[in-house]
RNA sequence: GGCUAGGUAGCUCAGCAGGUUAGAGCACGUGACUCAUAAUCACGGGGUCGGGGGUUCGAGUCCCCCCCUCGCCA
């Protein structure tokens, strides 16, 4: 028995997330966790909202509500989403945690005591009317290239040109409209990241088992033209992590928080320590690696827009710390899942957002779709005929299907529970190889956190199911010889078990099902083979279940890709 | 423009320490079976592995050039 500790990046607050987000990372770590739960190993999972920064803040202001009382909402959203879709987090916290903010301006502190933060004095657009220094990308103005009169600070839309906010012909403030700009002389706060990058480019160097997604975005900021950059990581905002605060080795950042990307990534370990105050249970046998975590292993699952902060930044932070906290073993990150054509998008709408695809079906289907389509080598692309398919084939011909011929056929000759008789011959030694082979490989590719090959090999496990089922021909053989028939519908029976354990990381709805039908609590992970198929004993009742797995009808899909062409209501 | 990742059967993808007739699922065709959610199982048709050079006895698999897609950055 090991211990994990899984992190998901962590949603932002504004909003609720897309599928593209869910495959992204959340789904992925889940998988995980229950696999590492289920071979009876000990995880913390942690995932977090991520719930500080401007956007929060206007959000907030457009909902006509204070930002704590919007972010605590929002947060209650989100984690109910995140239970509908049966994501199993230890603990789901908030980056506005008192825990965050005592461990993000600790950070902050100890890595200044290191010589590893700089002030640095830069002049930034201020809107007088709103009373607040504003982002490049909340000016607007008309683009100096082309004309464009909703040109944004940082860039402008229309002919993508980067621009300045300086550049602008009439700039305006985004939030209030106000012209009213000036700019300001404000002092901020930088990390050095570039005194870290001979340790850190010798750190990812070492990881050589590490998806070439992740390194090679990593050497891409570490060497690409001047090197890794130092950033800045505070903001002149309210709503954060005050960068001004008791025992502060700096003066004069009162009225400024620290950048989001800074306490974000802290918050793994501080939602580690809400879920210890919360329960009793010792945070630190996870995270400091002098008090316990020495035998831990982390792995963290994300976005490939996110892998920039995790292989530099947040490594960063807890290398140049000088303390004994466990940094990450494995970073698993995943390409962008398209929407039909084109890409999702939050401010426009477009594809499937989290609460609407649990309106539409139940957690399993998109589980099971979204995983076995999980954008792991290149983007990967949502249609709906392919989630009909899919979902109609796996999930309700393969294994619903054989679940319920099996049940049935043994209801009727048998009556419900597993019958007497019989002995195994070559098919059946024949199947126990091959599902030992299977097992043995499924294994291995969530073990290595292949997402998509671990459910084509649970696919393959499923069909020789129904391979042995036609090749047996129970039903022929019970006119013979009845002795046989009852032979093989008890090996059929206990696959329905076998089955459940295995697919629970998957989809864990229908494995309870299937369990509760076969009336058992027994989910022990199959070592040998043979003897996980003889589980459930000559006499064991069970139940006919109901359909596992409904089918998506043509109708049903059209009906849905109209309603989600266009934009969110 | 620079960089990353891709461009392999109609579709979604696997394969690549270079080596006999390039694989899977879906879709399609034929057959088997009738226990089952008109499900399942078997067999089959289908690919000049983006294009062009090169290295090699031999290249989707290595090198060079070009074209296209996606994303990141300037």
């Amino acid at each position: 028995m090991a211990r994990h500790l899984i992190t998901s990046a962590i949603p932002y607050i504004n909003g609720i997330k897309h599928l593209g987000n869910l495959v992204g990372s959340q789904l992925p770590a889940d998988l995980y966790a229950r696999y590492l739960r289920a071979r009876g190993h000990e995880v913390m999972f942690i995932c977090a909202t991520d719930e500080h920064g401007t956007p929060a803040e206007l959000a907030a202001a457009k909902a006509g509500k204070p930002v704590d009382v919007y972010c605590t909402e929002m947060h209650e959203v989100q984690a109910e989403i995140a239970a509908g879709f049966r994501l199993s987090f230890d603990h789901f916290g908030r980056s506005s945690s008192a825990q965050n903010r005592v461990l993000t301006q600790h950070f902050a502190k100890v890595l200044a005591e290191h010589g590893l933060i700089r002030e640095v004095t830069e002049k930034q657009m201020y809107s007088v009317a709103d009373g607040r220094f504003l982002p490049d990308r909340y000016i607007e103005g008309t683009c100096p290239n082309c004309g464009y009169t909703s040109a944004r600070g940082d860039q402008c839309d229309n002919c993508t040109k980067q621009l300045d906010p300086v550049d602008l012909i009439n700039p305006r403030s985004v939030i209030s409209g106000s012209t009213d700009l000036e700019m300001r002389e404000t002092k901020h706060l930088f990390l050095r990241q570039s005194e870290m990058k001979d340790k850190l480019a010798a750190w990812i160097d070492s990881k050589t088992d590490w998806p070439v997604l992740t390194t090679s975005i990593a050497k891409k900021w570490l060497f690409d033209g001047d090197g890794l950059q130092d950033r800045g990581i505070t903001r002149d905002l309210a709503w954060g992590v005050p960068a001004q605060f008791e025992g502060a080795p700096w003066q004069g950042m009162e009225g400024k928080v620290f950048y989001v990307w800074f306490d974000a990534p802290i918050e793994y370990i501080a939602a580690t320590q809400e879920w210890a105050d919360k329960t009793g249970g010792d945070w630190a046998r996870w995270w400091r690696t002098d008090k316990g975590a020495e035998d831990v292993t982390y792995t963290q699952f994300m976005g490939k827009d996110n892998v920039p902060f995790h292989t530099l930044s947040f490594p960063s932070t807890i290398l140049g710390s000088g303390e004994p906290w466990k940094l990450v073993d494995y970073i698993k990150s995943f390409n962008y899942l398209n929407y039909d054509g084109g890409q999702f998008s939050t401010s426009r709408g477009r594809g499937v957002f989290m609460d609407q695809a649990l309106g539409l079906l139940p957690p399993d289907y998109w589980r099971w779709w979204l995983l076995s389509h999980a954008p792991e080598s290149a983007d990967a692309e949502f249609t709906w005929e392919n989630f009909q398919v899919s979902v109609n084939k796996d999930l309700a011909d393969v294994l619903g299907n054989f679940v319920s011929r099996i049940t049935k056929f043994c209801r009727s000759k048998f009556g419900e529970a597993l019958p007497e008789g019989g002995l195994w011959g070559e098919r059946e030694i024949a199947l126990i190889a091959e599902l030992a082979t299977r097992v043995r490989e499924y294994e291995r590719l969530m073990d290595e956190k292949e997402v998509r090959k671990a459910a084509t090999e649970l696919r393959a496990i499923w069909v020789a199911g129904n391979e042995y089922l036609q090749a047996a021909a129970p039903w022929t053989v019970f006119k013979t010889d009845p002795a046989q028939a009852a032979a093989q519908t008890r090996l059929a029976l206990n696959l329905v078990r076998l089955y459940a354990v295995l697919s629970e990381p998957f989809i864990p709805d229908a494995a309870a099902t299937m369990l509760a039908a076969m009336q058992t609590e027994d989910r022990s992970w199959p070592g040998d083979i043979r003897a996980a198929l003889e589980v459930l004993p000559v006499g064991h009742a069970f139940a006919t279940p109901e359909v596992l797995f409904r089918k998506i009808a043509d109708e049903e899909r059209e009906d849905w890709q109209n309603r989600f062409a266009g934009t969110r209501d």
